[in-house]
DNA sequence: TTCTATATGTTGCTTAGCGAACATACAGAG
DNA sequence: CTCTGTATGTTCGCTAAGCAACATATAGAA
């Protein structure tokens, strides 16, 4: 049995979302006020595929998940984004509409922004707009990844993965999700997650219970994961240090 | 028994290369003495993952593949680049390095940019940028949808859209490709691909022989395919519409 | 406490695609 | 014309994962 994870001890604050904190210097102070703070319960889908963008989000405790679904409703993720990222960045790559569903995958805290003031300010160019296409470009990185993933791993080692990009964005080593969710994350049957989390657990890797999973032996969750994930951790590492003081 | 596809009856020209035609506008123009006509032969690796990009291409004739190399030789084509787009977009995106590795998919004739002069271009903004960053999106569009589509859909439906994306590439309606480098862009085995070719065959569709493809029934290729062709085609035309005047 | 919706466990069957090992057939070199 | 390397065809067994149809267990509501 498994306790609710206590993920609310902090006031909502800006800065929780690296890439916010990164960008809120300078000129880009001023859009502060201009933040709203939201929570987002677990499933609730902030764009819908098509559909035109209002705003960005910046979370802070919270994941979305961008997904892709098909015509006969069959579903797959394509990337993830956290409080180390912002949803939408097709606002300022032009696109205006976007071609996946973004879900809340955890809920949590974010805070947004009414996309025309994003887009001004991206138009500025300068560091503001060398960091969203720095992250945007590690974004890519973990598509492009995902898309070999799909085609050369186990639902097991996807599974590893998929926990390991949760655990990275999350404060807690709990995570609030049934086996049914992320079997529609991974594009996966449901029966297919259960036997794999149940070896996961057999191994003393994890441990879970009615929608709650908690990662006991991370280490062994690495190893057992795919190369994939490291390969986009790298990655985020590589284009996005430390994010204070890299917008220059 | 196919003839060699006769390719080469005009003279290169940029203006071959739709992005490039797009941006070839105004003070862009200045670029065009920088602009180096080369020729691509087929396999020719003009990025290896990692490494420093010294050159952006724009593929005239040619089709670049951009493929993800697994630790154990295994491989997966994440996109393809040609004479709608460039290659090299984590340049000005701000990554330097590339994280997979571009091939010559198929041999043709291409211009290229020294680095230095096209990030120079980008960082000042305006329609050059705002159109370097559409075909951006149209790219993660494409990537997004191979993700998807490893994950859900047959060896038969992904040579189908395999080669319909090849197709829209190229002048002909014939390719010159072994079934072995087909299956190693698809990341499937060279004998699911022949076993789709041959049915493909049987049933009209295409013609083939020895490293010759040639499409006889295009419209029931595109039957036979899965949706993933239509996505991304519909994204790309909605994002790079004419090209022409577009820039604005 | 009991009931119920929801989460998880299990099983049998089927299939796509892998791995490997081999057969054939054609194109171009000599 | 023959030889040879390369491209394609075919087969066997195997496994992961699909589909379907259940059984069980538990948290929270009543």
């Amino acid at each position: 049995m498994l306790a609710t994870p206590n993920l609310r001890p902090q006031t909502p604050n800006p800065k929780q979302n690296h890439l916010l904190d990164a960008l809120l210097i300078g000129e880009f102070n001023r859009l502060l006020p201009n933040l709203e703070h939201i929570e987002l319960p677990l499933g609730k889908v902030l764009y819908e595929s098509g559909g035109t963008l209002s705003h960005v989000y910046f979370p802070t405790t919270s994941i979305i998940s961008l997904l892709y679904v098909m015509e006969n409703g069959a579903s797959a993720e394509i990337a993830v984004v956290g409080n180390e990222g912002i949803l939408g960045i097709s606002l300022f790559m032009g696109g205006e509409t976007t071609s996946s569903r973004a879900v809340v995958q955890s809920a949590g805290h974010a805070y947004r922004l009414k996309a025309q003031l994003l887009k001004e300010e991206f138009s500025r160019g300068g560091p503001v707009q060398r960091l969203l296409l720095r992250y945007t470009q590690a974004l890519i990185t973990q598509m492009a990844q995902t898309a070999v993933c799909n085609r050369h791993h186990t639902v097991e080692q996807q599974l590893c993965r998929w926990l390991l990009l949760s655990l990275d964005r999350l404060v807690s080593d709990e995570l609030s999700m049934t086996q049914e969710l992320i079997a529609n994350m991974l594009g996966v049957r449901r029966e297919g997650v259960t036997e794999a989390a149940g070896r996961l657990q057999q191994e003393g890797i994890i441990l879970y219970s009615r929608g709650h999973i908690k990662v006991v032996d991370r280490a062994k969750l690495e190893k057992r994961s795919c190369e994939c994930y490291q390969v986009v951790k790298v990655e985020f590492d590589r284009l996005l240090p430390a994010f204070h003081g890299i917008a220059t």
